[in-house]
DNA sequence: TTAAAACATGTAATTAATTACATGTTCACT
DNA sequence: AGTGAACATGTAATTAATTACATGTTTTAA
């Protein structure tokens, strides 16, 4: 494990027993767990990042060009030079073996690192000294809208990917998330309905 | 606003109508914040950042001391030499009326972003094609560990620093905060159990 | 037929954040 | 008297991420 600046193995301060990690370098991984589904274009995945993905991470095509380079170069990753139409130029880019040892290996390797949620709202609520700021309300109204907008646009996307049993089987990881985001976003709604309601 | 790479400005594309954010300058406002609740060192804020706001946010001294001589440059704090002891000198940072401004107006500006999720372990699961994966249960058990620790870790800080209802009065948002973040984890915790027990 | 949107690939500049380097003081305990 | 933890403040190097710059092709719909 790489040293991390508050970890377990830190064992002379004891303020916090469990790390809590900015972000490292795991754009490697969600691109060669993406090329592991099929192989695709440097757009493609810029798409992914767009749409499936999207609400656990984000990229954008000036991050993942280059790390389609340095993963090629590391030899875990190869492409092929195709043409669309005319002379459109694409790269459709796949896993080497190499490639896909190192997707299974971080796969398997252990998670011991609590996520890091930078919400704003979040932080701004903590500079709210008295249940009776004015400020308050508003901001609990605000959240609410973006939330419930949130919660059905996730509930909409259920409904469209996952339509019955056999999607769910077949990308149950992806069923997972989506669930867990949907259950993430319901909660976060009904606490700020609860506060609300006084 | 500033332009977002993805934002409700940007009205050709249609795939997600709601921002999604990385992480922007919130640092000089959580340090307005904080010495706007007391004069500081930066050693005390580095600390303020273990602590109370480290589930939130997260910021080593490395960051916070360049910050804090730019935000002095800028007008909005300023500071008081003292010497502790025989010879050890200290820095105790304040608001100036401009910083106060400054807070008072980011808090009150609408927050319309959603907050960026980066959880490595929701990551792989994604990568986790189907419910009989060998992995699977092993990653459910290991989370169902972390975030145990984790629920405890909060409800045991709540205990400890709002043991009554006079100190949640005192300090309304942090209470929410430190509340919102127990049923958050009590969230991820329920969800694990229940895939658990298949 | 033409304009806009989508497809497609890059680089450059900047900012944010982490990790490492660097140094010294004070307090509490043995 | 000595040691280790906590107090205290900085800078440097590196990596990650965002935003902007830059260019061209193909498809779709008015």
């Amino acid at each position: 494990m790489r040293g991390n600046w508050f970890n377990e193995e830190r064992t002379t301060r004891h303020r916090r027993e469990l790390a809590i990690i900015g972000q490292r370098n795991r754009l490697q991984y969600i691109i060669l767990g993406l090329l592991n589904q099929r192989p695709q274009t440097g757009y493609d995945l810029a798409k992914a990042f767009e749409n499936e993905i999207g609400e656990f991470w984000q990229a954008q095509h000036s991050q993942i060009y280059p790390m389609l380079k340095r993963l090629e170069t590391a030899g875990e990753i190869t492409h092929e030079d195709t043409i669309a139409g005319e002379k459109l130029a694409k790269k459709q880019y796949s896993l080497t073996p190499s490639g896909h040892e190192k997707l299974v290996a971080w796969v398997s390797e252990p998670s011991p690192e609590l996520a890091a949620t930078k919400d704003e709202f979040i932080l701004k609520l903590y500079f709210i000294k008295s249940a009776d700021d004015p400020r308050l309300q508003p901001m609990l109204q605000e959240q609410a809208v973006l939330h419930r907008t949130q919660l059905a646009h996730l509930k909409q996307r259920r409904q469209t990917v996952f339509p019955d049993q056999a999607a769910i089987d077949q990308a149950y990881g992806h069923y997972l998330i989506l669930d867990h985001a949907i259950g993430r976003e319901q909660y976060y709604v009904d606490w700020l309905n609860q506060l609300l309601e006084h």
